[in-house]
DNA sequence: TGTACATCAGTGAACGCGCGTTCACTGATGTAC
DNA sequence: TGTACATCAGTGAACGCGCGTTCACTGATGTAC
């Protein structure tokens, strides 16, 4: 049954969102995508006629949801007076790490690892993501006190944020105190790198 | 057909090692027991005799890789003069992310976002290499422009390395350029956090 | 040292299940006249 | 505006396959005497 084409663009998004929710949940390879196809409503065989493969579909919920991740972001540090301190407070917090659960927070962190076994195009997404935060975190920089590079300290602060809350949420299970110790000191060592 | 205690403990630490190194090649979910086996030599019946659940034998080659890496490191390390700078030599170089495809290199880096999923065991294994990590660092830590506390700083500089890694690798297919930044950037400023 | 037998590491078939993808089909939409 | 029909988003069964785990069985090992 042919459906408008206004509401064959909303069954696109239901499925954008509901693969950026369960692949951050679950991981890529964790969840299938008859999964995916009733999260948004439709049977698996939708997918099919939107996108190519669940890799395509992948890429494009990752982008779709670094988008997302990074107005919030942008949002946020609009109400405060320190972007690198605002980009922090909003990044490493135990609310993101435990998010996971929920399929919120940053695709970046949800799925590190996993990318790295996946195709060019998801590689491509998390490239953009990662190359916009590091931008962005490289304009607000104060002066601080390392002789490197405000590129190289950007890039140190992106990757070094995301691996926070990686390692955080790994270990959280085994040993909950050091996680909440390696979000404080992240959060107090990345920002002194940032000149805060 | 009953073997030798000898030979059943040389069977487990081929099953071991096998699961070492597929799980970091294609990740813990990414990879099946029959292909375990196979790679040690065996059957998949043969490591439900060894270890009572995947998870299980999961746990013990992520201790045992995490030992081995260890080791090296601290190897490598006993030929050179400051130990923070050979412990970052050591480990954030382009041949440490290319080694994912041969299933060598830290199996922190390798299943990083996937433990987050798994069982409290192998939040356990991570987290005591990851502890081990921090302290051996905050060991060799110099004097430096820093305020934040020696142990802020080691947890900083463990969780960055991993993160530098996990996203280096992530992005490297796409930006190879951008991979190449991430690796020197993220050594270069965790060099100085750590008194460089 | 020799014999009898319980133990148990390892085999391989089978369990039920979910995977990603394909495909014949449906039927309302969108278009050409 | 009304009619005829091509288009195509979506359905649901089917494809072959691999998953983790179980289990009856094998047969050499290790032990008790």
């Amino acid at each position: 049954m042919r459906v408008t084409k206004k509401e064959a663009a909303e069954h696109r998004q239901a499925l954008v969102g509901a693969a950026s929710k369960l692949f951050r949940k679950h991981g890529i390879d964790g969840i299938g995508v008859a999964e995916i196809g009733r999260e948004a409503g439709l049977t698996h065989g939708a997918l099919y006629a939107q996108f190519p493969s669940k890799e395509a579909l992948a890429a494009e919920a990752m982008t779709d949801a670094l988008d997302r991740s990074y107005e919030q972001m942008i949002a946020f540090a609009g109400t405060r007076r320190w972007p690198i301190a605002a980009y922090l407070d909003f990044f490493i917090t135990k609310r993101h790490r435990d998010d996971l659960s929920k399929g919120k927070g940053c695709a970046m962190t949800a799925s590190g690892s996993e990318i790295a076994r996946q195709g060019k195009s998801l590689s491509r997404s998390f490239s953009a993501g990662f190359d916009r935060l590091a931008r962005t975190v490289e304009g607000g920089l104060a002066e601080g006190p390392l002789s490197s590079t405000p590129r190289q300290r950007a890039l140190t602060i992106a990757a070094g944020a995301i691996g926070a809350i990686v390692v955080a949420r790994a270990v959280t299970k085994a040993d909950p105190a050091l996680s909440d110790d390696i979000l404080e000191a992240a959060r107090r060592v990345l920002g002194e790198i940032g000149g805060e």
